[in-house]
DNA sequence: CCTTGACTTAAAGTATACTTCAAGGCGTAA
DNA sequence: TTACGCCTTGAAGTATACTTTAAGTCAAGG
């Protein structure tokens, strides 16, 4: 798979998955007369990189992550517990996005308030 | 209020509260011997901040928001639609990620599993 | 009176995550 | 064979949101 397919099926645009390799989150992937060809490995690795990503962790942690899982079984303990720890901090995320979406409707219920308001006047 | 209890109070440092200050999100803030003296209305603001942040808002859309509400009435329906689109997003990544903390979670027992078979080996 | 500590300013620096640019290579259709 | 389109590279540029630094002010306590 060519990096213009990929980028299209994840939605990220090529020159992120070049930035991507680049950090050493992917890779390096197999290329083909010097053009990238993305094997199942890789896609993988990006759903991995974009599911964490949304989970809030940062491209240095990934790394850091990715490291770990080059070096094999040894460091299974930490990852599992770096894994743990962005989920625990994900829920935190969640449920300070939860109270901060509350707090935003109650503002809005104030704005259209205001708005009824001054249409009756 | 003194800049340090209000960076205390809504756990913010006292150099990102001036910098608030310097993008226009704030006050200006009146000043007693040129030492910044937060009064409700500032920290009302400073709330409303906080919680448009969480929810996804930028700085420089917050700004936009900030200048009409200054603008007044003429600028209501504006605003209402800016907050409603906001929700909107932050509802959506809501979703994202939710389903992303459930991924998380699948990835975990896979590392768990291998985990537990690396340990009866 | 003088030191201390908390505040002030403007400006420069940092971190993160990309994006854009300039120059160029390769393979296929005309 | 030449033009086209998609790919390549390294390097520089951008956006966002702060943070840090340097130099200085001011009121209160010893």
């Amino acid at each position: 798979m060519k990096i213009d397919a990929v980028a299209q099926r994840y939605q990220i645009s090529a020159p992120t998955l070049r930035y991507y390799e680049r950090q050493g989150l992917l890779g390096p992937v197999q290329r083909v007369h010097g053009v990238r060809d993305f094997c199942q490995a890789d896609l993988d690795r990006i759903d991995f990189i974009l599911c964490v990503k949304q989970c809030g962790m940062t491209l240095k942690e990934m790394k850091h992550f990715i490291d770990m899982y080059h070096q094999g079984d040894t460091t299974i303990d930490e990852r599992l517990a770096v894994l743990q720890h962005q989920l625990s901090v994900s829920q935190q995320r969640q449920v300070q996005l939860a109270q901060s979406i509350e707090h935003l409707k109650t503002k809005i219920g104030d704005v259209r308030a205001l708005q009824a308001h001054s249409q009756t006047k």
